[in-house]
DNA sequence: ACCCAGGGTCATA
DNA sequence: TATGACCATGGG
């Protein structure tokens, strides 16, 4: 698949094109979340809009998410799309949030355990429940997301059919457990995506999909 | 007028 | 297990 020598390469790459992104763009862990409900498959600037509607309304907060009715939360988080599903959904997790005794007591539990509990969590998905841990917990799980897979294909170093599991595992197995690594590494990945070609020498986008120095790992894995 | 965006669920075979 | 339909706004 892909090797740490190479991950490492397109990681300085990255680095070196953009800088430190310090992710998540988030006032609290709290926040955090539910952007990370609010951005499924949608693009970031729908769901500031949206982040700031609930600031506004005094919504970012428990209190108002288990108690208000769907059709209220949904009209607040309509610019961030899907709004009648989101809004099901960020009350699917404030009531889990609420069951399983908030921040608190989550951040006591180990990562696999962590992980299995938010994904019980009907519209958490994998990368929903990684950006969780990864940003808002602080565990070294690595988020793979549709464009690491973009990146990954264009190194040709994966097919494009691979499983996320299958992926994660790719990097979570070349790479030490590093958080603020796996932090700045998915941030760079998102911010490279949304860079386009300056058409410039030294364009940044450029620079980083050159091909690779360090070779291949023959075959297998 | 298209196309896609920092996915996930559900029904179907 | 593996596709396909569906969800919906806003910017290019």
């Amino acid at each position: 698949m892909f090797s740490r020598q190479q991950l490492l390469e397109i990681f300085e790459r990255l680095y070196s094109a953009y800088g430190p992104q310090h992710w998540w763009p988030a006032d609290s862990p709290y926040e955090m979340m539910l952007g990370a409900i609010l951005t499924q498959n949608t693009a970031w600037t729908n769901v500031e809009k949206a982040l700031s509607n609930l600031k506004s309304a005094g919504a970012l907060n428990q209190t108002f998410l288990l108690n208000t009715d769907q059709e209220q939360l949904a009209k607040l988080i309509r610019p961030s799309g899907y709004f009648n599903i989101k809004a099901q959904r960020l009350q699917n997790f404030a009531n889990w949030y609420q069951q399983q005794g908030r921040y608190k007591q989550l951040a006591r539990l180990d990562d696999q355990d962590l992980r299995s509990r938010l994904l019980g969590v009907n519209g958490i998905g994998p990368e929903t429940a990684d950006d969780i841990l990864l940003y808002a917990f602080q565990r070294p799980v690595f988020v793979i997301d549709a464009y690491t897979r973009r990146l990954l294909l264009v190194f040709g170093l994966i097919e494009g059919k691979e499983a996320y599991e299958s992926l994660r595992r790719g990097f979570e197995s070349a790479l030490e457990p590093d958080v603020e690594l796996f932090q700045e590494f998915h941030a760079l990945i998102v911010r490279h995506a949304k860079q386009r070609c300056s058409g410039e020498p030294e364009c940044p986008h450029c620079c980083v999909i050159a091909p690779l120095q360090t070779r291949g790992t023959p075959k297998s894995g």
